[in-house]
DNA sequence: TTTTGAAAGTGGTCTGACCACTCATAGTCC
DNA sequence: GGACTATGAGTGGTCAGACCACTTTCAAAA
């Protein structure tokens, strides 16, 4: 049998140490030399482990300045995930569901929670809305995504609405502020059913008028 | 500004060699040496490259015989991950919270379509249910994400759960077959809030059971 | 006081050297 | 001939030492 690999204890004793030394995200790890003395192994072997943290994304080296641990909530996952999720041929119809999976439950949660509804981000939205025109389509459900509160939804929100068959190109047209106006009627009156319908007409709306004509800013 | 790092170029080199070369999972890839010398590099820079990716279960690699590709099914990707992310309360609520926003929207989804809900996999599941104790948990929600027929999203429920605080650990006992039972009957009946309350329900339950037992096989 | 620059410390990279292991093969023995 | 053994080439695993590029610090010089 292969004995276990030394970078992988590796990564499970800086992990310890960290939680040892009580370092939080942004903080300084010590040194690969540092590292290297206290561990008893080579150099090297320090750096195959932090390479492999910071491809993930959970730490960040700064040349001349040192090792940071990164804050855990900004962790990779998502990127990662992709790298094993969206890289085969992904039918363009699941990445559509599996955004609006995310939507819908979104704005539910939204609904049921009375804070976030009553948030003066809405009432700031609903006066942009009726004023201007250069209202990014994506930043109203980005707002409903952000107070949903769930941060790794979120983030596999925005990966996906990265990908062919977005419907929220573009900005707000005056002729959709009512689909959105009963959107945010009825969130504040924490109607989640008439809120999650809302959304679904206007992206079928969306879906329709994105077919036949292409605004760009 | 920092020059960006050597071992990031080199990782997708490798990436770029593998796809041009058409190494296939389980082929060889060059040796390190041979590496380091192609791309012009130093061997531990090859080897710092090489590291995260098998950290990120991309590769495989056996002393003595050389580095292969992998399946990129076994992540160690989650054991790290999980190890540095999942200290934090709030992340762990959103693994867990995202799970489930893909298991009720599977299991709405099942209950809209006749011709699943009518599978003959089902009226096996009640059997087994019936007749054996082992019967994993997480087959019997795997088979709801199956049948929702998103492979996208089915891809994503199946890493998440591998996460820790999944509660589908172990097989279903006696006591639960009831609830199952109850949401088979919903699903084949096309009564989609109970199914999905059902399944609230059961996971509800199962919180409480692993909290204070834990059975294993 | 302000500016300069030298030094210390850090990550980034390369080299060369071992070690432990696998495998193919030439060689040996029966 | 067939089975076993030893050897060597090739591989990943690890280490030590040496530079380089960069940042910070702080004492010396203006």
């Amino acid at each position: 049998m292969n004995q276990p690999k030394r970078y992988l204890d590796i990564v499970l004793d800086i992990r310890k140490m960290i939680s040892q030394e009580n370092i939080r995200p942004g903080d300084r790890i010590p040194s690969e030399r540092e590292l290297a003395e206290t561990l008893n192994v080579g150099r090297s072997t320090i750096r195959e482990a932090l390479r492999s943290l910071e491809l993930l994304g959970l730490i960040e080296t700064r040349r001349g300045e040192g090792t940071f641990l990164s804050d855990h909530r900004n962790h990779r996952l998502v990127e990662v995930l992709s790298t094993f999720i969206l890289q085969d041929d992904q039918s363009q119809k699941d990445v559509w569901e599996t955004r609006m999976i995310h939507e819908i439950s979104a704005i539910l949660t939204v609904c049921g929670d009375a804070v976030s509804s009553q948030l003066p981000v809405w009432s700031g939205f609903s006066k942009r809305i009726n004023e201007r025109d250069f209202f990014p389509r994506e930043d109203f459900v980005k707002e409903i995504m952000v107070l949903s509160g769930n941060r790794l939804s979120l983030k596999i929100w925005l990966l996906l609405a990265q990908y062919s068959g977005n419907p929220y190109k573009g900005h707000i047209l005056l002729e959709e502020t009512e689909m959105l106006e009963n959107i945010l009627a009825a969130i504040r009156r924490q109607d989640a059913e008439k809120a999650a319908s809302g959304l679904k007409i206007w992206i079928a709306w969306l879906q329709k008028e994105t077919g036949k004509d292409d605004d760009d800013s």
